[in-house]
DNA sequence: CTGCATGCAAATAGTTTGCATGACG
DNA sequence: CGTCATGCAAACTATTTGCATGCAG
């Protein structure tokens, strides 16, 4: 609760000091990005906002995403199979659990990185059927002629 | 060289026994996901078979990849943000190294799974700005009502 | 021969863009 | 007040689908 109006007085703050204009669409997108309630989609996210600002569009949640995800402000999940989902409230990379029947996806609590698999269908029940150990970063021959990340 | 064929047969095998027919673009196909060379988009699998199938349409390259996609003779790797890329060489789930600017993938030889950001980053000298941990499985609740994954 | 595979074109879905209007600071 | 944000519609792109024709088995 308090945790989040934290974090959505975090986003707001930043944002406002890349000098961009906090405007009621905005801050209600940031207020459901800023909670992240089961990793949403855009849709997800559109519908929300409509409930307060029936004049939302598709196209200012998008833009509005890129931004923060420009900003480092939201993480984009990634799953390309399904709706794209984001995160707003942990917007850096961490594992994720998903269920490949509800979509639902958990944060596990997670320390180490050994036998995860094993430790993670112990302690949550989730059968693992597949899973995503990806590393994004620059390879050698790229970090001598860097021009743009 | 010979275990790339050797996968070849692998796979050619998988889709006779299936009932599948192979036609001369399946196998050009085929022989390109079967070495994977770089983890082909769509379109260099495209590209790649029109060399020697010059009339083959982009549909038939997806409806391929479709069926082995189905048959787990295929991984794709899901990288929403580019297009997506395909592995039938190791068609099973393992963690890739991928270069943010050159897009080049790597799949990097990993026993465990501790402290693989630094043994990644020292071994290759890839400098790593993002990861993807994710975990695909069934929650609890679904592993009970099942009708279909 | 018979049915699955192909190839073309049209359809679809998610996302992006252009531009006129509106509102934050 | 000026500038950036919004909202609508059109544009785009990757992928999927329908259907007539072709070819593998």
């Amino acid at each position: 609760m308090t945790a989040n109006h934290l974090r959505l007085e975090q986003m707001t703050r930043k944002l406002r000091e890349e000098g961009y204009k906090i405007t009621p669409q905005r801050l209600a997108i940031l207020e459901v990005l800023s909670v992240s309630v089961g990793h949403p989609t855009v849709e997800k996210i559109y519908e929300k906002v409509r409930v307060n600002f029936p004049t939302t569009s598709l196209a200012t949640v998008y833009k509005n995403i890129s931004i923060l995800k420009d900003m480092g402000e939201v993480l984009e999940l990634g799953f390309s199979d399904d709706n794209n989902r984001y995160d707003g409230n942990k917007p850096y990379p961490h594992p994720h659990l998903v269920c490949k029947k509800c979509k639902k996806i958990i944060d596990p609590d997670i320390e180490k990185l050994k036998d995860i698999s094993e430790v993670l269908a112990r302690e949550t029940g989730f059968k693992i059927i597949n899973q995503r150990l990806d590393f994004i970063g620059i390879c050698p021959d790229c970090q001598q002629n860097m021009t743009e990340a």
